[in-house]
DNA sequence: AACCGCCCTTTACACTGCGTCAATTGACTT
DNA sequence: AAGTCAATTGACGCAGTGTAAAGGGCGGTT
């Protein structure tokens, strides 16, 4: 995670790992069954060790929708950077090993859970914007929130943590809140 | 181009593009200097027989600021789907190639070119809405509109090219159009 | 003290994919 | 007849993943 953060992507291989951690390319193999594992192993490990749980937690708390939407953008903004590097690894792998696609499947879905919570929300107090269903709404939002779109604004065109936070904010609602 | 429309990404290796044009591997590097050479110039053919410039102009004529949104994502909802085959592959080729990294980011320019066009005549006519800068305006334009979101929503989630046509427009204007 | 299991090592190999090289063929041109 | 050009075959080097075999320490058990 340490070299994923600092180079994220395909460049971290199983040996420059091995080599990181002082041990065997070999070694590697007795712990994690492919790279795609280990990837994977990796991020559910990072979610422990952020008390991804907890965090959600005051999330779903949230007593109205818009509120549920404006917390589950701070979350997410917070929370990206921090898994960026992993993520990473594993968005590219995927093009290549069904395992690695099926991990990164699975995250998706965690991201679109929280969608569509938001989205079932607005909808549930009559705020859903005109144009949007449940089903669509989701949709977008879980596209305006995914980790590539957020790789574009912050790592290329330097957007910071609270300036994505801000803005995203504005164009999820203006998008999705009736007004 | 063929391969990459019914499997797109990394799937198609040297190796199969020269079986189905029924030459062998080494042929195939007799006119193209690498793969990243090869995909680049797909994506340019592909753009010459699409006939992207004259499409392209319809929106730059756009009277109004408002129109030219709408006719910029028009076009390129009808264009992505038959760039995405190519593009895709030159994006997966990217994490490891920086010759391919290096075509993306051309296409990505491009990209931004259309945005920013849009967002500043937006601005020009005092229709950006608040809090969008002309610099911000047109990262946040270029995220919505990135391949990998359309690919989420029109690939995965099933939405049609009218569909994404529609919808986005409707995100744009709602998030960048003063209201 | 001898033994066992565990973790790890070294070395080697198979496989895939990219890119390169050399020698050769076959057709068309001059 | 010589030359040119496209393409072929077959081999190689390289990086990266994953597998396999044989052996070395080391701590704990009997």
């Amino acid at each position: 995670m340490k070299l994923l953060a600092i180079t994220p992507g395909h460049q971290v291989t199983m040996a420059r790992i091995a080599r990181e951690v002082g041990l065997s390319r070999q070694a590697i193999y007795l712990h994690f069954s492919s790279r795609s594992q280990l990837l994977d192993a990796s991020f559910e490990h990072l979610d422990e060790t952020l008390k991804l749980n907890s965090r959600m937690k005051g999330f779903r708390k949230a007593k109205h929708a818009r509120q549920r939407l404006s917390r589950f953008i701070t979350f997410w903004g917070h929370y990206v950077p921090q898994i960026y590097g992993v993520s990473k690894a594993l968005m590219v792998a995927q093009a290549n090993d069904p395992a690695a696609a099926k991990a990164w499947a699975v995250r998706l879905s965690a991201l679109r859970d929280g969608c569509s919570s938001v989205i079932d929300g607005l909808h549930a107090e009559g705020l859903l914007a005109k144009g949007w269903s449940k089903t669509t709404g989701t949709d977008a939002l879980c596209a305006m929130l995914s980790i590539t779109s957020w790789e574009m604004v912050c790592r290329q065109c330097g957007w910071s943590e609270e300036d994505y936070i801000k803005r995203l904010k504005k164009m999820a609602k203006s998008t999705f809140v009736r007004s």
